[in-house]
RNA sequence: GGGCGGUUAGCUCAGAUGGCGAGAGCGCCUCGUUUACACCGAGGAGGUCGGGGGUUCGAGCCCCUCACCGCCCACCA
């Protein structure tokens, strides 16, 4: 059989493999299954994943890396079980993140996006998305990722935007998207409205300005003076009071009752306004009055809705001032005009004083900047109808969220909803529909070019400038990329793979994506788009620290498969992967998961070298298995059951835990030691078995593998097996199911006392200096006497030992030690193996602890509420325990005797 | 201001429905070139399970409370 090289080698292994595997057409699917391996076809359950569309102009980190190393174990794994697997590469188009990336590449050029014009600028971001935005997906087949490649989409080709259109139309033929004039997130940067989760609120540090409105019937010459004949007012952003139109104090506020009514003189302007009463204000903040600003603050727009109050934009796109806020100020920037009306009210004596504030201030989340809550002409829509089904849908269970513990704040999120502002002032992305007449009147279709107003009939259109938020493409995406372009539609894809079986993503997109596209699932397509929702953690540091740019703590997931591979990248991952539970990673545990492949290889490099030319195959019958065998098997049962619950609460951190310890732990420590005397002994009959044997463990193991790390395993299973590659492929192999027959309680309690016996004659080596190589006799006295005597040549073999002879009882003799056992003792003849001194010391030491924890358990069972209300079994332990420690001290102290007599 | 999560060995984390004589990986110490692997093997040291109180025969796990840490949501000027 081939010889492997001796250590693993990733990178001569890997691209080879994903090449391969594409070529053979492994990772397609078709809905009717006519693609699917001889074992599947027939069953072929529908199992589909869409991928999170990355950003065009992203490239892979950290993120991408543990999305997409789950998600390809799923589909792996499906796939291998015979389901249907269907995994949808993409991207998404990114709206103002890609617009952003252009045109910092225009400032490099000294031009601006309207230096080029709109069509130019679109032309530009094209070009850039072909020459750089395939980019990521490169990077995902580095790590592996069984995408179907022919299935690739985009959220802002053809056949979506088609899509896009028709779902804006209908919605608005449904009377829920509309045109509105209304109070908007605005980011002065990128000079465009955003919706309501696009703004990151963060504490910051700034300022609460107090400052006097003087009444209008007082003398302008002496009211701002001391405080006589005013109200003060206070805030954050003292500029607003450019456009205030009001104040406000509680109805019910006494200090209050006689200014409710009067007039107040803005100290800028020549105009006046009144003083009313709403329930809003709260009189314990502040001076309890607070001063209303209607275009440039929510809540101040709201009581100017109840009062019918005069609405006072005051800034123009850039969050400078327009000419209407009066000469002195207009033209300036808002953190200046800030500046400077506090100078100005200071100089009128109007300025009470300016305290330090810390308050939640909302940046827009593609650029940072500060946002302007503004008075804006945006479309809507009206999300309520839609939210309510998809709240109902979570709450019946037709779609499920995991952790379960994020469905409470998600269905909260959902049940207060309000509208989402779709419209975008950027320009790539997917025009709106609307068109509007020399009269104003607007005209929403499905045409391209519509040339009559569907109010007054005349023509002259001009289209909206406007463009679609980029999650409203994306929110279609799991209909989208199986050929859905209209209510109605239905193709084999849709019917076959929708719902998709599991919606795997971040957290941290549940209210930008997740929710979305569970609403236009379930309106358009009255079904669900996913049965589950997987969220899984971020990616931290070893500290815990989120990564990110500008904590330079990101690792780039590129050098880690440089340095060690996708495997080991992926298995790092997973071994802290489980849902909702931030996944920690440092190099380190990076490289430790190559080891662990590493350890994979040499285990089946082993294999290879000792099979000969057994494949994995039957194997003999039952009664002619070795104990070790039985025990194997029975633990690679066992495994195997715990691996499958672990993934039916899809806990990826359990599913590797169990893998790994199977591998290293019992397989690599244990079974290929056991089997070593009988591969390399000369019985035919014995060998073969435990040929066979060890042939169906590698076998089994690579195959539970293979979804987490799928390249290691397929060129070890090509090697195991003899299967050529292409469409002999690991990829397309059973995935093990249940041997129930394989449990076998026996063998494994027989293994484990051979396995205590030899622990122990390996501590005994440690502790007193004996060298690893020494053979030395062994007299055995057990419970497990029988089993043990039965492979005393296993034990003798995997202990090092000379010879293992038994005896019911052992009686003490000076010149020898004694190991105590779980089920009895063994004793060694010491002449010329130890070191007496050191044998001495350590008795004392172990006396002492055994002396210990016997009045420990001797507390407990003088404990009377123990001994009668625990359960008998319990009880029982514990006096089995006493019994334990006592035999164990009274045997150390005869050693100590004896070792002492030598001594002497 | 709400809500959620966390606090277990030097580090990062596991510890279903309370029975633990508390585990893993890394790190640390001792020994080791046995024909799978030094990307290794054997053995070992190291924890008042954040503090306090309670329930229970028994609590790392349940209850109360306090203290930190992290995240999400939120219109108090």
């Amino acid at each position: 059989m081939t010889e492997l090289p001796k250590a693993y080698d990733p990178a001569a292994v890997e691209p080879d493999l994903y090449e391969d595997w594409v070529a053979a057409g492994l990772f397609h699917a078709e809905p009717d299954g006519s693609h699917l391996a001889p074992h599947a076809r027939g069953d072929g359950e529908p199992f589909a994943i869409v991928i999170p569309p990355p950003n065009v102009t992203g490239a892979l980190h950290i993120g991408h890396a543990l999305t997409n190393a789950i998600e390809d174990a799923m589909i792996r794994r499906a796939r291998m079980q015979g389901k249907n697997a269907v995994w949808i590469p993409g991207m998404d188009h990114a709206g103002i993140a890609t617009q952003n990336v252009v045109e910092k590449q225009l400032a490099n050029e000294g031009l601006t996006r309207h230096d080029l014009g709109r069509d130019a600028f679109i032309e530009r971001v094209w070009a850039w998305k072909e020459e750089y935005g395939g980019r990521i997906l490169g990077q995902l087949r580095r790590l592996g990722s069984s995408l179907d490649w022919d299935r690739e989409a985009f959220t802002f080709d053809e056949q979506r935007s088609r899509a896009v259109r028709e779902v804006f139309v209908t919605l608005h033929e449904q009377g829920l998207m509309y045109r509105g004039n209304r109070l908007i997130n605005w980011c002065p940067r990128c000079r465009t409205a955003l919706s309501e989760i696009e703004v990151d609120h963060s504490d910051d540090r700034g300022e609460l300005a107090r400052f006097r409105y003087p009444y209008a019937d007082t003398d302008p010459a002496t009211s701002g003076a001391d405080g006589e004949g005013g109200i003060e007012v206070a805030t954050t952003r003292a500029e607003t009071m450019l456009g205030d139109t009001a104040i406000a104090v509680h109805p019910d506020d006494e200090r209050y009752a006689d200014a409710i009514g009067r007039e107040v003189r803005h100290p800028f302007q020549d105009r006046t306004f009144r003083v009313i009463a709403d329930d809003y204000v709260d009189p314990e903040f502040g001076s309890g009055a607070v001063k209303i600003t209607p275009a440039h603050d929510p809540n101040d727009h709201a009581i100017a809705l109840r009062h019918d109050l005069e609405i006072i934009d005051i800034m123009a796109d850039d969050a400078t001032l327009t000419d209407v806020v009066g000469e002195r100020f207009a033209g300036l920037d808002r953190f200046e005009a800030r500046r400077q009306v506090k100078e100005e009210l200071d100089a009128l004596g109007l300025l009470l004083g300016v305290d330090d504030h810390e308050h939640a201030v909302g940046h827009c989340s593609r650029c940072g900047t500060v946002i302007e809550p503004r008075l804006s002409d945006q479309w809507f829509l009206e999300v309520r109808p839609l939210a309510d089904k998809a709240a109902a849908a979570v709450r019946d269970g037709r779609t499920t969220l995991l952790p379960e513990r994020f469905e409470r704040s998600f269905l909260e999120w959902l049940d207060d909803l309000h509208d989402w502002c779709v419209s975008r002032q950027i320009w790539w992305g997917h025009r709106i529909p609307a068109w509007y007449c020399p009269d104003g009147h607007i005209t929403v279709t499905r045409e391209d070019a519509p040339t009559a107003c569907t109010e007054c009939g005349q023509g002259g259109l001009v289209q909206d400038e406007d463009v679609l938020d980029t999650w409203f493409s994306s929110q279609l995406w799991p209909f989208t990329v199986f050929g859905w372009e209209k209510p109605g539609d239905t193709t084999p894809e849709l019917e076959t793979w929708y719902p998709t079986a599991v919606l795997e993503t971040g957290y941290d997109i549940n209210t930008f994506w997740v929710s979305r596209m569970l609403m236009s699932g379930l309106w358009f397509l009255d079904e669900v788009p996913f049965r589950v929702i997987y969220n899984h953690g971020m990616v931290r540091d070893q500290y815990g620290k989120k990564m990110s740019k500008s904590f330079g703590n990101v690792i780039d997931p590129l050098e880690f498969i440089d340095a060690f591979g996708a495997d080991a990248l992926r298995f790092a991952l997973f071994q802290h992967t489980s849902p909702g539970t931030d996944v920690p990673l440092a190099p380190e545990w990076v490289e430790g998961a190559k080891r662990f492949t590493n350890k994979l290889w040499n285990i089946v490099g082993f294999g290879l070298r000792v099979l000969d030319d057994t494949r994995p195959g039957d194997l003999p019958p039952r009664d002619a298995l070795a104990l070790e065998d039985r025990w194997i098997l029975s633990t690679l049962e066992r495994t195997r059951a715990q691996v499958e619950d672990a993934y039916a609460t899809w806990d990826y951190a359990r599913v590797s835990a169990a893998l790994y310890h199977l591998a290293w732990d019992e397989i690599a420590d244990w079974y290929l030691e056991a089997v070593k005397p009988r591969v390399y002994g000369d019985d035919p009959t014995a060998k073969a078995t435990a040929q066979a044997v060890l042939a169906r463990v590698l076998d089994d193991l690579l195959r539970l593998l293979h979804p987490m790390i799928p390249f290691v395993t397929e060129e070890l299973w090509r090697a195991l097996t003899g299967a050529a590659g292409g469409p002999e492929s690991l990829m397309v192999a059973s995935y093990p199911t249940g041997r129930p027959e394989d449990a076998d309680a026996d063998a494994e309690a027989g293994f484990a006392a051979i396995r205590d016996l030899v622990t122990e004659v390996r501590r005994f080596r440690s502790q007193n200096g004996v060298a690893p190589s020494a053979r030395f006799p062994l007299t055995v006295s057990s419970s497990s006497r029988q089993v043990l005597e039965a492979h005393r040549t296993l034990v003798a073999s995997l202990a090092g030992l000379s010879e293992v002879t038994f005896e019911d009882a052992l009686t003490e003799r000076a010149g020898t030690s004694t190991i105590v056992l779980d089920g009895g003792q063994a004793q060694v003849e010491l002449a010329g193996l130890i070191d007496v001194d050191a044998e001495l010391a350590r008795i004392d030491k172990e006396l002492g602890k055994a002396q210990g924890d016997l009045r420990g358990v001797d507390g407990k069972l003088g404990n009377a509420n123990f001994v009668d209300k625990a359960p008998a079994e319990v009880v029982q332990q514990q006096r089995e325990r006493k019994a334990d420690l006592e035999r164990s001290i009274e045997e150390l102290s005869a050693q100590r005797e004896a070792l002492a007599a030598i001594d002497a």
